[in-house]
Parts: C-alpha cells; structure tokens; sequence
DNA sequence: AATATTCACGAAGAAATTTCGGTTTGAATC
DNA sequence: GATTCAAACCGAAATTTCTTCGTGAATATT
C-alpha cells in the first residue's frame, strides 16, 4: 500500500482559504426554491397552508394514496384551487421537500464555520440523523418517497439530492489530503459507506421507530463511521 | 474495553451443529407464496404472464403511475379478469416480490452451505448485490417502491424484509462468538452498517447505473466492511 | 371610488380503478 | 364423446379521483 506524501497532512488543522467549502455550500443553500412569486399576503397564507397540509397527508398516507381532495380540505381550500398553485400532486409532493433541504444545509453551513474537517463530517452526519428526528414528518416523505423515486429526474429536487453526496464527497478528499482516510480505496464508495450507514439508521427509524433514541443512535454510528476509516487509513500506511 | 472469553473463539471453523442456521433459513426461504391455489392450467399460465407482465410495466413506470390496463394488455388479458386474481393494483405490486424473494434465499441457502460464518456473510451482501444486477427490474421495484414503503405493514412481504436483517443478525452474532466482530458494539447498528453500505450501492446503481459494474463494487463493498469490523475485534482486544 | 389583477370555487370533464352480470372455456364424471 | 359444473374471462357500467374551465369574489392599484 504506497502512501507517497503523507508528509503534506495536516491531520486537525482548519482549511485556511476553505478552498471551495463555502462556495460549494453557498451553492447547495441557495438553490432557486420557486419561480412563481406570489403577489397577494393572502396568497402567501394559502400556500403555506398548502404546503403544510400537504406534509401531513402526504406523511400520513404516502404520496400515492394521498388525495388532493384531503390536502385542500387539510389546508382549507377547495380542489381546484391547488391548482392555481400546483399543476400536479406529483408537482406538489416533489417540491415539498426542497425549502426543508436548503434550511437544513444553511443550517449545516452556520454550525460547520470554523471545524476541522474531521468534525465538519461527523456533524454532517449527525446533523442528518438530527434533523429527521426533528421534522419526521419530511423525513418521511423525503427518505422513503422522494429519495429512491426514480421519476426525480431533471429537477432542482434531483440536484439537491445529488447534493448531500457532494458534500460527503468533498469532506472525503479533504480528509484523503489530510491523510486520515486511505487514499488508495475509491471515494465514491467511502462516500457510499458514510451515507448508507446513517441513512440506514435514519430510515429503521422511520419504519419502526427504532432504536428510539435517533439522535444517540446517529451519533454513536457517525462516530464509528469515521473511527474505522480512520482505522483503514492507518492500517494503509 | 473488556474482552471476558475470546478463549473459546474459532474464527474460521465451519459450524458444526450449524445452531438454528438451516432452521432460519429453512423458515425464510418456504414462507408461505400465496395463499391462494388456482385450479386450472390456462389460470397458472395467466398468472404466471401477470406477474411477468406487471413487473416491466412496474418498473418502466412505477407503481403509481402503471396502469391497470397496460399491464393487462402485457399479460394478454382483459383489465377486469386481473381483478380475479389480485384485489388491488397495489395488492399485486406487493405480491410481487415475494416469489423473488424466496429464489434468493433459496440460493443463499444452497451457496452457503459447509462455509465458515466469514466467508457466509460475505457471500450474502455479495449474492446481494449480484441478484439485484441480475433481476434489474425486481430490484427497482423491490429496493425503490416496495421496501422504503412504509404501508408494507403486518404482511408476509414485511416479514420478508425483516428476514433480510434476520440473516445478518444472526451471522453478527455467530462472528461475535467467533471473536471477529467487537462484542462491545450494539449488534443492530453493526447489521445496519452492513446493510446500508452494500443498500446504498445497489441503489445508486439502480438510479444513476454507476457504478457500472454492480458485482465488482459490491464485491469491494462487501470485503471492505468485513475487514472493517475485524480491524474494529482486533482494536478493541 | 373605479379599475385591473389576482385568487378562489363549483361544476363539468377526463382518466383511471373497480364491480357486476353474463358468456365462454376447461376438466371431471358418466 | 356427451353432460355438467365450476372456474376463468370479458365488456359495459359504476365509482373514484384528478384536472380543467368559466365565473365571481377579494385584493391591490390608480
């Protein structure tokens, strides 16, 4: 196993011009959240009606079952005029998760300013786990629904998804410089492990409520996680 | 971090009373198909042509957005005669993977046999990995509709599931004694971790088809979580 | 206050699922 | 091989849900 300049690392140092860290999470937070503006006070109301309604009948029944007859009773309006705001309940239920996903990466954003990177990763994942326990609801619907639906295709809701890896993907090449993860195993794949432990742990969660304690649980396998990468990456030199 | 008894651990003897593995085995891979027993030829090869007919319908269009009648006129039949054999569409979209189901274990069942609790766990996120590359459209169905469904509930199909954790549990613990895998970790997230990351592959590859070659990279997956948690054993002596 | 624009709704239309009654087909029995 | 009966099948109708449309009410603007 060759570890040719390990010599560079700089195990828990903090990035000093962050190169591309904030740009990337700039990018990923700002992401175009609606192209209609609505003009009326009574119009923005309505469409956080909607969109709350919607959470809840979707959340409760899954977006195939739910009716759009129950999301207008639940926000308070009429059929039709879900229409005025949505052309679809496809349309509906895909861009519902995506206002949650900026909040949850500016949130991420604030909370990673000035970590190491080794940090920056572990809160990345427990912020994750966190952020489910917090708005189960969405959870729901956004790792059980949305996340695997193939017909996410092309869209800004496709992008941000696509966003959660990149983000994992540039923590591990920073700790691949740093020298804490094994340089010669394939990025995509270490990146595949993290994600699909604490999705893992996330979606056992939302189907059986188990381990009951979410935050404990993602904390204790992000913490893992990271220790046996480190391990390997030790065990390479 | 205590390690009381690893005395009596044998890591790579092959099982002698084999205790309860071919009992689970033989329990997950004869549940009970269908209920239901048709009496005439004509009717068996009808069903047959739905199952075979739904699934590429199911898997070009998912389930919500198939049509009863698309898949009738796959399989031959009228939309109305489909209704004989399944209550539902969703009934039908459930039934689905089940007979799929029963296939793999059975050839788990066989493949593993006279094999050592190691080489048995690597071999089932491989065979893993690979059926999923060799019934591409029942594994859409199964990894993307059918198990993040959270209305799977109380049926043969969420036992089934529940099954694929079972089989992992059990080898946890047959490594454990073994002396292989640190007793001092919960043995759920230990099963977590091991499926998610080879899940999360299979996934992946399902929606974006990258990696390219499915068995390879669960092949690396596999050996690398495995080596993962012996490097764990061996820290935590 | 007059006017224009946005928003909301009921009723009608469209599309899909599901039920029903009657006909055809297959298999067992004579 | 004819008879009989249940199983299997289908077309048409009923039902459910989604979506569109025309019109009227609410709100903002002048």
């Amino acid at each position: 196993m060759p570890a040719k300049d390990v010599i560079t690392a700089q195990p828990s140092a903090v990035p000093e011009s962050d190169n591309g860290w904030d740009s990337l999470l700039q990018e990923i937070s700002h992401r175009p959240k609606r192209a209609t503006e609505r003009k009326q006070d009574r119009s923005k109301r309505t469409e956080q009606q909607i969109l709350t309604g919607a959470l809840r009948v979707f959340a409760r029944d899954g977006i195939s079952r739910s009716r759009i007859a129950d999301i207008a009773a639940e926000a308070g309006i009429s059929a039709s005029t879900l229409y005025e705001y949505y052309k679809s309940k496809e349309d509906l239920a895909y861009d519902l998760p995506l206002s949650h996903l900026a909040e949850f990466f500016e949130g991420y954003h604030v909370a990673a300013a000035n970590k190491t990177t080794r940090e920056r990763m572990l809160l990345y994942l427990v912020m994750s786990a966190d952020y489910a326990r917090e708005h189960a609801e969405w959870a729901r619907l956004f790792y059980l629904e949305i996340w695997p639906s193939v017909f996410v295709t092309d869209t800004d809701l496709r992008h941000s998804i696509n966003d959660f890896t990149r983000v994992l993907l540039f923590l591990v090449n920073e700790a691949i410089a740093e020298g804490w993860i094994a340089r010669d195993r394939n990025i995509h794949e270490t990146a595949a492990l993290l994600t699909g432990g604490i999705n893992q742990i996330i979606i056992t969660w939302l189907l059986y409520r188990k381990p009951r304690n979410l935050t404990k649980a993602g904390t204790e396998m992000a913490e893992r996680l990271i220790a046996v990468l480190e391990m390997e990456a030790r065990a390479a030199r």
